[in-house]
DNA sequence: CGCGCTGGGTTGATGTGTCAACCCCATCCG
DNA sequence: CGGATGGGGTTGACACATCAACCCAGCGCG
């Protein structure tokens, strides 16, 4: 049974319901981010990064980190903010520049966290409750080693840039 | 407490770990049918509605409501959908025309849907078991119908095309 | 009749993500 | 020393999503 790889009605039904909730709730609160602040659900996470790091600068490797982008996303998308007035590359001694936050930018993000994480608690934590809210972490936990493991084996040992 | 908009670090740690699940499942999933089948998402999307459609035909209209999708996307991807050869506009006696599966769009969705679903099965519907997928499905729905109010009550009664 | 409104659908401009190729410097090793 | 390798970062071409503006047929109503 878990060999077939078709998805029973209640399988679908579940699947289906989460693929829904998962654009609805991405599209609603980027929308209200962009209406409302002129900021993208990227700028957002870049500013996030930025300004939770205390001096607010870091590299951009860092924030691939953080954020899991590809590298080649980051480095267009930083351009485009640098364009917008959001952050500043700078030289420093090191051999990379590192981004840092200007004021515009550290202004943008202290303007939207508070709604943003208003809608966040009333859309989404506060309708689970805190168990199911730590049952669907747990399961996030679950989903993204199972992602790992597939990945480890779909791409043999060895194999490098898969 | 709940009045209060900031995430608590336990609602910030599962908030967080959904959203890294919900990016690495989806692009996970994205990047393997691309490179096993060239489909994208949204093209699997609408072959999946097409094909499910008995006839195999259904007006443009019809797939907005199934996608969800604004009408200029559903549009533009049509177009190129078209140009790949996967669908057809046929003129037919009402006004506006239907969307035909063509032969190669049926033969691409075939091959490609039973690896789809083994992974959804394998990353998704097994690890979290049967229990924590009905609890995540009813979840969804109540934040789906969270949304639903917040978007009436964000957007005043008689207001039209909010 | 004529006028305007509505709603399905298209278009073009713009911002964004992805891939592949490339640049540059550091380091490793012959 | 000198070429190979690798990793951080950029670039260009392309696929895609969104927004606003538009087209056009049908309908309602003066």
């Amino acid at each position: 049974m878990a060999d077939e790889p078709w998805l029973d009605d209640d399988e679908q039904k579940a699947w289906r319901s989460y693929l829904l909730m998962r654009r609805t709730l991405e599209s609603h609160l980027e929308r209200h981010l962009q209406r409302e602040f002129g900021l993208s659900g990227s700028d957002f996470e870049i500013l996030v990064n930025l300004s939770e790091s205390e001096t607010g600068r870091m590299r951009a490797f860092e924030l691939g980190e953080a954020t899991q982008w590809e590298k080649s996303r980051m480095s267009h998308h930083l351009s485009r903010m640098e364009k917008r007035g959001l952050i500043r590359k700078e030289a420093c001694d090191s051999r990379y520049p590192e981004i840092a936050l200007t004021e515009a930018g550290r202004a943008a993000i202290e303007a939207c966290a508070p709604a943003h994480a208003g809608r966040v608690r009333e859309l989404f934590v506060d309708v689970l409750g805190a168990e199911r809210l730590e049952t669907l972490g747990r399961a996030a936990q679950d989903v993204l080693a199972a992602i790992d493991d597939h990945k480890r084996s779909t791409c043999p040992p060895g194999v490098t840039g898969c």
